[in-house]
DNA sequence: GCAGGTTACG
DNA sequence: CGTAACCTGC
């Protein structure tokens, strides 16, 4: 009845996913979605789309790359759109909003390129200065969600081949590292806190031959929470549908379940 | 019962088209297509798509621009791919094929850019020696059929607005002198002849916002036929229903019927 | 306005 | 593989 259904969603590009969003949406009604890889600039977002579908919608967008977008049945009470961090904000890759009490921070991680790349350093700073940001706002008894396309799979189940991918990029032992630091201050990994033995990507790529049928994927992204949130979740799942249909992303939807009541006790 | 229907379609990007064009075929099931700007490569020619369709396919392409190809029900007794004339084959824009007794020339006339440039100069060339390659093999008494994106509008009648495109490309004084000493070796502007005063387009532009319910369009696919053809000819008509789909075309098909019986008396 | 080709990015 | 962008051509 007051379940709160929160979403992740890496769109690789909103307006080629227009028809597989609306039609995800209107299966799953989530009350708030993140979306990473929007991939356009402000003016071409298509609001008109969302609020047709019932949603209201803030995006951070920019040319060509990145941007991200929080669709949500209520408006958002609060909106951060810069964060106030050099890297943070250098590209759109940062959108925070608080709804229903809780705090949620959208982001899409810089995918690193390769371990000796430039980028793989700014990604690992990317990780350290949301978690920073993070702590610098909240307490882990604070109602807040991390989620987003974080480019990190933090465990050996979390690839299709941990053995060969060791190392690259995505699956690197300082990534991983990185990733249980941050959760250390307080945050949990949903879906493999409510799953513990659970083989679930929600990534296949598109450059792997038949990918998806081979189950080639990665577990990318995430709901991060902090304690009162663990106590608050009914369910946290991957809907594997949206990656099965004509013209899909190469990411399919995160979704978790809460039951917000729980938050006053 | 004997009767032969042959068609010319300027399809603008064959791959582009496939939907438009299969679902076309299957309307009409003309026995024979030219068809113009297919816009590929030879290795990428659908030819199994046609196959599937129940259609045979010879073809001619190049890189990004041009190609012609003419697909039929019965597989052509004589293919021309090169004319042997560094203007006509210079470009992927002449396909000639012999089927049923008739020879069907299918042309993509260059359409010019403006008349101060160089490429209207091969435009009127390339008119010139096609008449003179039809010239050199057959007499007005042969069953002849030059089809195809002619790029010229012959009279007043076939563009929306003689008086403000007077001198332009595809209706400039010179094309239409040309395209009348051209007719008067022994062709016959087929539609024209059927329908003396048919205000009926094959072209509107993508350009111009609502040419198409505006009908500001022109008429520049032809079917030139010898005298045997024209005695032969049972109809000749535009069909608009692939202009109204959705991807369509710029151009929309032109279609002849002929009962082949006639050649022989 | 729409096609195809190219490049950047992942 | 597939998105977006920029380019050419009509």
């Amino acid at each position: 009845m007051t379940d709160w259904k929160a979403a992740t969603f890496n769109v690789n590009g909103i307006r080629a996913r227009l028809p597989v969003l609306l039609e995800w949406l209107d299966a799953q009604r989530p009350h708030l979605v993140c979306l990473q890889e929007i991939k356009c600039q402000d003016k071409d977002f298509p609001e008109s789309a969302f609020s047709e579908a019932g949603y209201r919608a803030v995006w951070k967008g920019q040319k060509s790359f990145n941007g991200v977008a929080v669709l949500s049945t209520e408006p958002p009470d609060q909106v951060v759109s810069e964060a106030g961090d050099e890297i943070l904000d250098s590209e759109a890759r940062f959108l925070a909003v608080k709804t229903r009490g809780v705090w949620v921070i959208n982001t899409y991680v810089p995918q690193g390129r390769s371990p000796d790349d430039p980028a793989f350093a700014y990604k690992l700073d990317f990780l350290k200065r949301t978690a920073r940001w993070i702590a610098s706002h909240f307490t882990p008894e604070d109602p807040v969600l991390w989620t987003g396309d974080i480019n990190v799979a933090p465990d050996p189940l979390d690839v299709f081949d941990p053995q060969r991918l060791d190392g690259k990029v995505g699956f690197h032992p300082e990534e991983r590292k990185l990733f249980q630091e941050i959760l250390s201050w307080g945050l949990t990994d949903l879906f493999r806190h409510l799953h513990p033995e659970e083989k679930q990507f929600t990534f296949w790529d598109y450059r792997l031959p038949r990918s998806v049928q081979r189950n080639l994927g990665w577990r990318l992204d995430h709901m991060l929470v902090t304690r009162p949130l663990v106590r608050a979740a009914r369910d946290c799942f991957v809907d594997t549908a949206p990656r099965t249909r004509p013209k899909p992303s190469d990411h399919t939807p995160l979704v978790a379940v809460f039951h917000l009541e729980d938050l006053a006790g």
